[in-house]
DNA sequence: CTGTATCCAGATTGATACTG
DNA sequence: CAGTATCAATCTGGATACAG
């Protein structure tokens, strides 16, 4: 019989979670590929403020992380799209409620 | 008649909200007190790895921003309770479906 | 277009020691 | 217990310049 989890262990859990999601981006990169895939010039746009050097990074990090998967075509110039994995897109629920949150009292 | 929000619209309202959040600490924090208002001493038990400097900071933040807020009584040695507002209380859904991804995926 | 590389200033973080 | 103070290390932002 399992015992339940108190809050300290919980907390232990979601710093795994936290040490991936929680970069300053994270969060509005995952929300801006939700509604479908985005190449890098669309998400530049979409995340207003983040510059080159950071969206690399962070795209990086969550591609390492398997929440979204990177697929470049051999054109002329070059496409890259970014889309969510299974893992990234259960973050939905996430997601919603944050922006409910923002909406009520931001 | 106002026209559906976009998603860079979104985002923009959403980056109001990760300014105050985003920190690296503050979901645990608010984590920590969804179950009942704690001591200092508690948090920083209850927030692994965080410090005395970080935690002061964050709560700091999160009382300046209506999140939570701050009890002291002049007692010896001192007690301070920290308990969160309606407007952190609020935040529960988006802890919960966090820990539940965390919990699937981690 | 999709990145990499570099420089630099400023902000954030962490460890430690100390106060009331 | 509940913080403050201080210093060093790390992270981040922004402006370039440049490559495939």
């Amino acid at each position: 019989m399992e015992a339940k989890k108190n809050t300290v262990e919980k907390i232990c859990e979601m710093q795994t979670a936290l040490d991936i999601l929680g970069g300053k981006w994270t969060f509005l990169i995952i929300y801006a590929l939700l509604d479908g895939k985005k190449r890098f010039k669309e998400l530049e746009r979409a995340v207003t403020g983040i510059n080159t050097r950071m969206l690399v990074k962070e795209l990086k990090n969550l591609e390492d992380h398997q929440i979204l998967t990177r697929t470049a075509f051999a054109t002329v110039p070059p496409t890259v799209e970014y889309s969510l994995t299974d893992k990234g897109r259960d973050l939905e629920a996430t997601m919603k409620y944050l922006y409910k949150w923002t909406k009520d009292w931001m």
